[in-house]
DNA sequence: GAATAAACGAGACGGTACGTCGCGTCTTAAG
DNA sequence: CTTAAGACGCGACGTACCGTCTCGTTTATTC
């Protein structure tokens, strides 16, 4: 019925050759002195095959980088700030891999030229991230932790932020303990204080 | 005594000249097409000029880009929180120009790759916001606001943290309501919560 | 057998419209205002294509001011005088190109620095004009004009040394009576003179 | 009455420093690889001493070669060809200096496009040359060696042709031998032949 | 002797061309 | 129809040199 196409199938060895390229050169040399051809060496492969997969040297390495961000579900720890603080590991664990923390620098950078990059991460990785705050947001209303409007925008800006401009702008170590932080800054914002409540309970 | 040194000195004109023009181009173009060749002529300038100043078009850039941080002392608005907001707003303004939207990214790209930058950085920026959210918080707690060990550099992240990820991640519109809300974050991590305050009154 | 060479072969029209354009933009502007980029521009060819096929500005021109002095076979008149005049003619016309005029003056600069210039103009030029005029001189002594032993290198200064020294020194007009004058010295040179041949006619 | 003119006059040692300078790095490096700020540092001058002096480059390397061409005047041997060839020992011992070697042919390159300088080289070495000729014609005529009418213009290509060729386009070596064959072959030119005379002494 | 005026070393300046490099496309022959 | 190899057009890079200009200093003549 159908043919399953004419000619010489795509090579499936190059489907992973090249990001592993991508990702080992990222490592070596950062996005600088990073060369398409470079790349097309170090795989074995022509110019050519990587222009047929990729569009350009930006989505290139942005595919390679970001391979395998799916990272399933979210953990359910049964208490908020806990379900946050596995969420902060998670996207942390996510950003601090070695070509991770030269791609997505050059991702930032390839992002204020090319709209249609920043639409893809809004609709990807983005989305993925919103779903996974609102998504514990609501665990936490159900078991009645949490008021049922929360700004999950604002959240995962919390969230993000403090990891972004630690690894990438200030390049300071993160430990378990800035995780800790984190999350617990990112759970007093969500929560209405004790004070709060007790003062004025029925003001909501 | 020591002569100041032989030979014609270099233009003042030029100095200024060229950082404007680096500014006026980043904002009209952006980076990605943005050439030495039109700085020079932009800043009728020869390139010589260009490079004599500056080792590179990456350092012409970022030192042009970030020409007056110096936001002079931090105002005192007799209270945490609008201390605090204050600060954001003052941060937020640096970030925000046309030519910081396009130039920051790239600089934090170019982070990744150069130690010298990095140190430069940390050492202006980094340290002069320091100092800032370190005043705020000494004043607080002069005012019995805080207590007497905050942890500056994690207030530091959840304040340039959100800021950074909204502005050059995400590129998420950032409005009045957004830095209210990072202030109040932060507010709420730095203040004990009003339950512990509740619960030992009198370790004050 | 082997492989003629693997990629993309040299594109033959480019080793053509290069030198096309080198000439046509000598006789134009010159060798001093003469740009790589317009030779690039006019051509409708990268540099980089350019470069791949000449070291330098210099070759590149060198290369192409001499594209076709594979003059054939020298005339045969039947009398040593016009055979001479016949190959002071085509010297003539190989120098009095626009092209020419322009680069070659260059190439007597470059020729001074470079030895693989030297050798390379040597090995070519040089050795195609020995060959000719010993040509002429062979038939000239079969026809029984000329003494069995001539000296053809001096021959060749006589012939090509004014022609020079009036195009390229002097920047003299160089008229057919010039041409004829020289051939006229050359013939003198070479035959015994008269005075000799009067006084021992019989040696022959 | 005049006076000498106020201010500081100019340094007599720079005079002689700077035509030093260009003709030892002349000799070193070339004409190819030759920079003013070169000359100005082997002077120990500054670049605007130096174009006090010249206008430009090229008026400096010609100036500086050809310092002090006042050959003085032309031998009498009593002999026109000893004469000749006492002319062209002349000429020769000029252009085969180290510095005349490399500095010539830039001169022919510079020619072409430079018509003050092809109007000075004509005034001064073409004019002084062409008097020297004249000069021993006269003489050989004054004899009864010459007719009275003789071309002094091809005489000094017949001349000075042969040798340019030879120093400077074939790097041939120039010997006493080859002196002696240039200045037959002129002498050979500008005589009638004996046959001639005697065939028709009276159609002149 | 002070003022003037030109020349000096040093080196920055505008301009222009150089030769190199990278991107993304195209063109071969081979599979 | 894909592949490896590599040439191609384009365009920016950073360097080099020219000839000019500005400094502060030095050296002579003129008031």
């Amino acid at each position: 019925m159908n043919s399953p196409q004419p000619g010489r199938p795509r090579d499936d060895r190059i489907d992973h050759a090249v990001p592993a390229a991508v990702r080992a050169l990222l490592a070596e040399v950062g996005y600088g002195r990073f060369t398409v051809d470079q790349v097309a060496a170090r795989a074995g492969v022509g110019k050519a095959a990587i222009y047929r997969r990729f569009g350009s040297k930006a989505e290139m390495v942005f595919a390679s980088a970001v391979h395998d961000v799916d990272t399933g579900p979210v953990t359910d720890t049964g208490r908020l700030e806990s379900d946050l603080r596995a969420l902060i590991c998670q996207v942390h664990d996510i950003m601090d891999t070695p070509a991770a923390r030269v791609a997505l620098p050059a991702l930032i950078e390839a992002l204020t030229a090319d709209d249609t990059l920043r639409e893809r991460l809004t609709d990807t990785f983005l989305a993925s991230e919103l779903a996974d705050v609102r998504e514990i947001c609501e665990r936490a209303h159900a078991r009645g932790e949490l008021a049922d409007h929360v700004d999950v925008e604002l959240a995962h800006l919390l969230i993000t932020g403090p990891l972004i401009a630690a690894l990438f702008v200030f390049h300071l170590p993160v430990g378990e303990q800035l995780l800790d932080e984190i999350a617990h800054s990112v759970y007093l914002t969500l929560t209405p204080t004790s004070c709060e409540r007790l003062a004025s309970p029925e003001t909501r």
